[in-house]
RNA sequence: GCGAGUGUAGCUCAGUUGGUCAGAGCACCGGAUUGUGGAUCCGGGGGUCGCGGGUUCGAACCCCGUCACUCGCCCCA
């Protein structure tokens, strides 16, 4: 550690950075209770277990990329790599299959070990939506269209793209799994070495791959559409049908898989050519087998995870708020006024800065520089008069006003908050 | 874990073939302006040139190592 700095991959959020995160945040939130969901919180780390288990032992994950440490009673902790094990953990542990169906919005912070980049942190922060005891396909419409929502309250919807596909249920993706690995296993050595890895980890990212040899492979493949049964196909139909119904647009892209098996049916991005190779701002799908696989009574689920560092970049520049009134004392009265004044309009609501050294002019400088709406000057001359003088900051306009009105015409104004 | 690029003031950067090369703009502080901000002018503070080693009479500049950042691969939000 040559210098004081932050661990690699982590960042200090200063107030301009942090304002965009909690816009993220307060719109999710605002939207998510429109459409039934409470917001839950679970711990920031579990046991190691719980990620090994929902994640699965072969995923990147679960092998290069989690924060685990055994702690001083030697149990084995994982920092939480993503919400979905944690929020599903919590509903096994407590209970809450008796309440069906549940529906939880959940933010914070995630950790991962891996090479930072951009829209890639260390310690990086999301927002999450679960729905759990829902096997319908409305209840998948709902989550795409309020992830829909979210993006186009923050603007951003504009510069995205909805990519949909189906897995089908556990059925038909076993069935499609096992055809492609057929496909492929006949051509592994004509495939990259990154995707003969995933023909036994994960054979259905090869159709993902980057690779020129291996797109020429894969255009050959059997397509997973054609591997859905009646239930998965007339499943994938009711979204799509959805979604046209409510003017969502999205493009199919059979391509789009999720890794592990417990995934089910649909599987969605909201992609961004915005972002480098970031591209995903926010993902998910369903996940019916999972609760199952984890120990807790067989129950569908349904949910996404949206990037808060890569939304707020696409999201740009926020203005400042600027509701701030800054009292300018001039002389001994002034001051002791404009003390018992700030305090009195914190009170009610304002937002009150009080410039207390240096002359006029310097307390007028700072005013400005902190982005006040209003300047209060408390002089001898106003107290003389009983009156104080408040001055538009952007306007420049001033006028006298009576002191005993003054919080009561400031808070009109101004607002409370 | 792999590959490439970049590290000079708080920020964005300049620095010619190694020889006043420690600079500019912005920001900050002070003054012009002892009852009025934004504009302008003047002045000022601030850098072990990421860090360590090497080559050289001499290194911000060349070499090696290291750390960090950025971009890409893998994977993902």
């Amino acid at each position: 550690m040559a210098k004081l700095q932050p661990v690699r991959g982590t960042h200090d959020l200063l107030p301009e950075e942090a304002r965009r995160h909690q816009r993220v945040v307060d719109v999710a939130r605002e939207v998510g209770q429109r459409y039934g969901f409470a917001e839950m919180s679970t711990p920031v780390f579990e046991f190691t277990e719980v990620f090994k288990r929902t994640l699965g032992d072969t995923s990147d994950v679960v092998t290069k990329e989690m924060y685990t440490f055994t702690d001083r009673g030697g149990e084995s902790v994982t920092l939480r790599p993503e919400f979905t094990a944690g929020v599903v953990r919590s509903f096994i542990s407590e209970g809450l299959s008796q309440q069906l169906p549940v529906r939880f919005f959940s933010t914070g912070p995630l950790f991962r070990y891996e090479r930072p980049q951009k829209g890639r942190m260390r310690q990086f922060h999301q927002i999450n939506m679960e729905c759990l005891g829902i096997p319908e396909f409305q209840a998948d419409v709902e989550a795409l269209a309020m992830g829909h929502d979210i993006l186009q309250a923050l603007g951003v919807r504009k510069d995205t793209t909805l990519q949909i596909n189906s897995l089908g249920d556990s059925e038909s993706r076993a069935a499609y799994r096992a055809r492609l690995v057929e496909y492929f296993a006949a051509r592994a050595e004509n495939l990259s070495e990154d995707s003969r890895a995933r023909l036994d980890r994960n054979p259905l990212r090869i159709l993902d791959s980057k690779d020129e040899g291996d797109r020429k492979i894969v255009a050959g493949a059997p397509m997973l559409a054609d591997s859905l049964n009646e239930h998965s196909a007339t499943f994938f139909a009711g979204v799509r049908r959805g979604l046209d119904a409510l003017g969502i647009e999205y493009v199919v892209n059979q391509r789009l898989v999720r890794g592990l098996d417990y995934y089910t049916h649909t599987a969605f991005e909201f992609v961004t050519t915005a972002l480098g190779s970031q591209g995903a701002v926010m993902s998910g799908g369903r996940y019916d087998g999972l609760v199952g696989a984890m120990g807790g009574p067989p129950t569908p689920g349904i949910g996404w995870a949206g990037g808060i560092e890569r939304l707020a970049m696409l999201m740009g520049d926020l203005a400042a708020p600027r509701r701030t009134i800054s009292l300018v004392p001039i002389g001994d009265a002034g001051e002791a006024r404009a003390l018992v004044l700030a305090h009195t309009l914190r009170q009610q609501g304002l937002a009150v800065d009080l410039a207390a050294s240096g002359n006029i002019s310097k307390r007028m400088k700072r005013a400005d520089k902190i982005g006040a709406r209003a300047a209060v000057l408390l002089g001898d001359d106003e107290l003389a008069k009983g009156v104080a003088m408040v001055r538009d900051l952007a306007s420049g306009a001033q006028r006298e006003i009576a002191l005993d009105e003054l919080a009561t015409v400031l808070v009109r104004e101004n607002g409370a908050g």
